[in-house]
DNA sequence: TGCTAAATTGTAATCGTTACAAACAACAAC
DNA sequence: GTTGTTGTTTGTAACGATTACAATTTAGCA
């Protein structure tokens, strides 16, 4: 949690309970969650917590490189507690996202001469193991 | 244009004006456009288009396969006629999406065993060459 | 030519997200 | 500690891309 803390302050971003909270449940369950999924996850423990405040927060740590932002269903953002690069596989039948490591430099490899990346996501559509069987 | 209203008809899908010029328009302009630009861009030479329709074509489009679609900006749905894998390049500078060949085995070839892909999605952040320069 | 199911249209609704202004709290200086 | 400044939180209202809906029109076929 000091780690947490220490994060913050070298964004520049002040430390204040709601943000440790949303910082903290994201490292903790990497479900990929919605903001409203974070929202509802808090509310028992702080009554108060806004939607607002978690969408607030949520973009400040992504700005900072603090947490990522992915794109699974157009209609809702959904965030990652883990910055490294990695893969997001989506079961078309469970639904269920699914990590898989990926090696950037492969990624970087297709890319034209000159062209510099800096953020690389990789997204799969089809059956996981499970539901293929 | 004999050709669209072949990919229309193996669909099952009805050959209609409306979805033959978005379809047509699709294919010659591989800009990667929201549904707004493509009605904005169809409305002189169809001044009865309906947004809803536009919508409803790149939707019936993209669920038989004739187009695909991109997210670029998570605020809004593009369309892309190339439905050959690729992967899409945004500059954070100059905004402009640029096209890149993949090899959709490389990408597989990162899943765990017993997932099956139907379909691949390479997208990178950063700066182009342009930008780069 | 007429029938039927599908497509189009315009309007209204939906819903995730953001804008805004007032109340509050972190944190640095004293 | 106390204070002051500035960033943060909160609730509500607004926003905007997309979709639902019902009435009208049209494609495709007998």
């Amino acid at each position: 949690m000091e780690q947490l803390k220490n994060d913050l302050r070298q964004c520049g971003l002040r430390v204040t309970d709601q943000r440790l909270a949303v910082y903290d449940w994201l490292q903790k369950n990497p479900v990929h969650p919605t903001a409203d999924v974070i929202w509802q996850a808090l509310l028992p423990r702080y009554p108060n917590l806004s939607l607002t405040t978690v969408y607030n927060t949520v973009n400040a740590l992504a700005e900072h490189g603090l947490i990522r932002t992915v794109t699974i269903d157009r209609a809702e953002q959904r965030f990652d507690g883990d910055v490294d690069d990695h893969g997001h596989f989506h079961c078309r039948l469970c639904g269920r996202i699914t990590d898989f490591p990926i090696d950037p430099e492969d990624v970087k490899g297709m890319l034209p001469k000159g062209f510099i990346p800096e953020q690389c996501d990789v997204f799969v559509k089809g059956l996981c193991a499970a539901c293929a069987h």
